[in-house]
DNA sequence: CTGTATCCTGTAAGATACTG
DNA sequence: CAGTATCTTACAGGATACAG
């Protein structure tokens, strides 16, 4: 029995819960934009604050939380004084990198076109 | 005066704001998933629903007419009895392909890593 | 078939104050 | 510096009923 159809209802459903596990675990106002700062080099809590406009301490602090409980980011504690912490990207928060740059290369030609018109 | 500094405050507003600017787009739980959805080819309200797994008619119309409004789903109506319409991606439309093809191998992998994992 | 009108709810997210 | 605790609010989104 040949596997006809591609565009069953079963091939469908896999891409769309792909999609779903995919948004669910970047969703929220702020995650991607924490993925792609942290893209750019490890931060301090302080760093990532100042360097997401408009972001508060506690969004940013559940925020790395859920991406830490995800695998996508680590989180390291120094003996410094007062403590400093220092976030960075996993391997595996670097795979998101394809995809980050899809999101900005779209988001860049969308407000071009949009300038364009007017 | 040299353009240093790539990793510089305007650069990474540019990035920021663009992550924002595709996401403002594409936001909430559906929108991604009937571009996903469409991008398999035209379908009628109905079988949008259909193919959707739980949406409701209100969240698929209010969310059609968002992507309508961007320009990124064109709507058809026909005069048949009762009537019909269609809906399709436009070109620009189209131009999220590589963004949801991203998302979609990035979903995946991520489900078959937890599989493997268990 | 293709929606709209209402009503209802949970939760994302902001503001503020406080702590080790 | 790096957060947590608490309070509040807006809005996304679901259920149901109805309409052209």
């Amino acid at each position: 029995m040949l596997k006809k159809l591609e565009n069953s209802k079963e091939a469908c459903d896999i891409h769309h819960r792909a999609i779903r596990d995919t948004m669910d675990i970047l969703s929220g106002k702020w995650k991607l934009q924490i993925v792609g700062s942290l893209s750019l080099g490890k931060k301090h809590f302080g760093g990532l604050m100042a360097h997401i406009d408009g972001i508060g301490a506690k969004m940013l602090s559940k925020e790395l939380q859920d991406l830490e409980l995800n695998g996508l980011v680590k989180r390291t504690v120094y003996n410094t004084k007062p403590i400093t912490v220092e976030y960075e990207l996993t391997s595996y928060g670097n795979s998101l990198q394809p995809l980050v740059d899809e999101i900005v290369a779209w988001g860049m030609q969308h407000r071009r076109k949009l300038r364009d018109k007017d």
